[in-house]
DNA sequence: CTGAAAGCGCTAACAC
DNA sequence: GTGTTAGCGCTTTCAG
């Protein structure tokens, strides 16, 4: 069916050398011989085996990103960034959902199944960092957020304690005195959750504010259902908050809604901030204030972090810690 | 560095026929060996590689998705479901975002660069019809959404002309007279579109009103910012709607939005029905009335077409066009 | 500038 | 039940 170097060569009377300069470039090939070369490339149509030419090369020239979830917006977002970015340095991306389970995490980063990808970026959810410390992972690895103590892994990541101190620091700002944080998750390992509950916890401090145990709403997980659920007990709670710091924009998403359900107008009786900066948040009644990562430097870094392990495997460089710029984004709610 | 099936052959004093019948489980081994075989297999953390064995096999276990844009909550629910359901049947999703190129769609169409996938899921944005019949696909296809003329492809959609004439049907139904239609794309081939608007208008011509070129508003692309410049153009157009059936959620909410600014009431003073029924759609304010699609129908009945194609090459069964349920999903906006 | 041939790691047909 | 080996399609060293 599908025709190989080796037709291509007989067709246009050379050898199978000459068609493979032909095609990847590498050496110097007569015009004519070129010429007659590349009919035969288009009569027979001839695609190279990328199987075959990975075998040869030891490399796919795939890389692989594994994510909780695709469908929420952020992740979203940030994959079709770093989708864009791959292509730009020739690479093609595997995609993969682990939906926060641990195996599926654990067996990404052993290669569990065979070495299809010649790199990793990966967000953690269901890890916890001793473990991720201690996996060796098969290929070269970035971490999206959480941080690897003491691991062979990159790590690209917003300041979370910086950011999270500064979206409640701007609600007190403005004069609130109750603010709830939504979107600790204590069943979970998740540092990334824990570093926006200790800025929160921060801008307190400063502000001279207590920090409320019962304005502090843990939530199974991070969509807009679980926001709206926090929020409703907030509003049945023994104290109602006047300002929330959702830890993402999904969670916020959710307690706005929450809020226009009860008739609690937002944002003059309880502000609101979230985070991740996602598109939907512009286009919310009204429209949320949030915390915005840089997302493109978040694929960039990633990328290149890659690039320059898998471009040079003897690298010893330790594991670098990339911090990328955030900016508190003020619209409708807070 | 990594190991190979031969070192873990040495290492257990064993031919690699027998530890590659471990790993595959293809035929049967004595226990005794096998044991020896696993702890070799352990030792030296082998993993096999999948380029040498996609090599062999002539299939590469990979498939490729290939949508206009992972950010879109559509796409992204899509995309999410797809990945859960290729895991089920032990493949792996290569996903490619065409951005509505052109020339990216039939680049993957004709493998070029390179055979990776043993099958293709795509939603053409840009291609036009035409030119999908003619491109013969380098492996098994399946389209969605749009239709291939006389392709050699199979399809999986809703009815779209049947569910957009629901859309507008209800809203004709509870008494508007002044519908709007939002989402034409008249620059690209879309052929989606094309059936909605279909759709739209046969349900106008049943309720017996009358189609006002002035609240068909085409749009530049499918997000909340096209929906939004919509709205904004029909509430200072000549004739203010009291409905608006936008062509996809984003549209939607990015209408409902502008209404919001503009202090026109949903739904009392203008009803709003969109399609797709993406998560956002449910937490907005008021909550979005919508066409919902059975997305998991659409990524099963997707991969179920590729598998039986790739499992029997000579298949020679005529493209089929699957036609999976939507229903009219009643919330707050219309 | 071009040809011949080795070999990437794996599977399976063929022996025993 | 296990060993030996050819060959998947490609790149690249070595000759010419």
């Amino acid at each position: 069916m599908s025709s190989r170097l080796k037709d291509v060569a007989v067709r246009a009377g050379v050898s199978v050398r000459t068609v493979s300069n032909v095609v990847s470039g590498t050496a110097a090939v007569a015009p004519a011989t070129r010429r007659r070369v590349q009919e035969a490339i288009d009569e027979l149509g001839y695609r190279p085996n990328l199987a075959a030419r990975s075998l040869r090369a030891g490399r796919t020239g795939i890389i692989g990103l594994a994510i909780p979830e695709l469908h929420s917006p952020y992740f979203g977002e940030l994959a079709g960034l770093l989708v864009d970015e791959a292509r730009r340095r020739s690479w093609t991306v595997i995609i993969d959902q682990t939906r926060g389970d641990a195996d599926a995490e654990r067996r990404l980063l052993t290669g569990g199944g065979g070495r299809v990808v010649d790199g990793l970026i990966i967000s953690p959810w269901a890890l916890d960092p001793a473990e991720l410390a201690a996996t060796g992972p098969a290929v070269p690895l970035v971490l999206l957020g959480e941080r690897s103590p003491r691991g062979a892994a990159d790590r690209v990541a917003v300041d979370n304690v910086a950011a999270a101190e500064e979206a409640t620091a701007h609600l007190a700002g403005t004069g609130r005195t109750r603010i709830a944080a939504i979107g600790l998750q204590p069943h979970l390992h998740n540092g990334t959750a824990l570093l926006r509950a200790e800025g929160h916890r921060r801008a307190l401090d400063r502000a001279g504010l207590p920090l409320l145990p019962a304005l502090c709403r843990p939530v199974a997980a991070l969509h807009r259902a679980d926001g709206a659920a926090a929020m409703a007990e907030l509003l049945d709670g023994p104290v109602v908050p006047d300002a929330v710091f959702a830890f993402s924009d999904e969670l916020a998403l959710g307690a706005l809604h929450v809020a226009h359900e009860r008739g609690v107008r937002v944002p003059e009786d309880i502000a609101i901030v979230g985070f991740d900066d996602i598109e939907d948040g512009r286009y919310s009644h009204p429209p949320l204030t949030t915390v915005a990562p840089d997302k493109r430097q978040i694929a960039e870094r990633s990328l290149q972090c890659l690039a320059d392990r898998i471009y040079s495997p003897g690298n010893t460089v330790p594991p670098q810690d990339l911090t990328v710029p955030h900016r508190l984004v003020l619209r409708g709610t807070a």
